[in-house]
DNA sequence: GCCACTATATCCAAAGGTGATATACCCGAT
DNA sequence: ATCGGGTATATCACCTTTGGATATAGTGGC
């Protein structure tokens, strides 16, 4: 898997709905480059200990994106055991997509008041 | 599976995230009883064509749900060909602490100031 | 009579997720 | 000095979820 393919924006868009784990590798990575480890924090903390990926469910999603060229590998930090990754220009439109999608849903659950958003209490 | 079980509020927060398939069947049946077929409808007009549920997806989340007692078979219409579910209680309960931690994501989101979200246009 | 659509259901393969296990480094406490 | 816990990456094996294909059958238009 040495060859990061660039993903047109047709394939991107096939992309979505992201699975919730992928969709917060993404996350946790929009607000600064971030190293594997600390991405399995950021999401634990993210999401008030809800999701909590395994080792396995990290590196995996990690690599793939690797792969699509949607996370880039940088050399920062002299320390050599960690791997610091960096969303690309694909990577950020990929994650801006899902999240307007959501907003979608939840603007309908909205209208059709399937729950009490704290609107005014 | 003729018996289906009643889970206890801790159960109900280990489905938590929900994945995409699952999250759109409730949500589907939010705002009224549907049959099958129609939920599939349903769905793919929500998401503007982006999710689309192959027949055995909806099928086998259909009978999970069932199987958990979050949807339930009720007989109604005349016609014999359809079987028409509508949310239980805990499905309803379940659908809503779902989207509630779907807002909380948009939130920090919003927040980060990661996307354009249409503020005021 | 035929075709497209509605409607439910299952098979099978692919994709995605998770716990367990492994390796190794770092650091503070005993 | 060493022991244990946290940091850090990686893979295995299993399971769940998903999706395309296929099957069956009723309905409605032309």
């Amino acid at each position: 898997m040495k060859t990061p393919i660039n993903l047109s924006a047709e394939e991107l868009a096939e992309l979505l709905p992201l699975p919730t784990a992928a969709f917060f590798v993404l996350f946790a990575l929009a607000d600064g480059e971030k190293h594997g480890y600390r991405i399995m924090q950021e999401i634990r903390e993210l999401s008030g200990g809800q999701v909590n990926l395994g080792p396995a469910t990290l590196y995996t999603n990690i690599q793939r994106f690797v792969a699509q060229a949607l996370i880039v590998e940088i050399e920062s930090e002299a320390s050599e055991r960690r791997r610091t990754y960096r969303l690309s220009l694909a990577g950020g439109k990929l994650l801006q997509a899902e999240l307007r999608r959501q907003e979608e849903v939840l603007k309908i659950a909205k209208l059709r008041k399937l729950y009490p958003s704290g609107g005014k209490p």
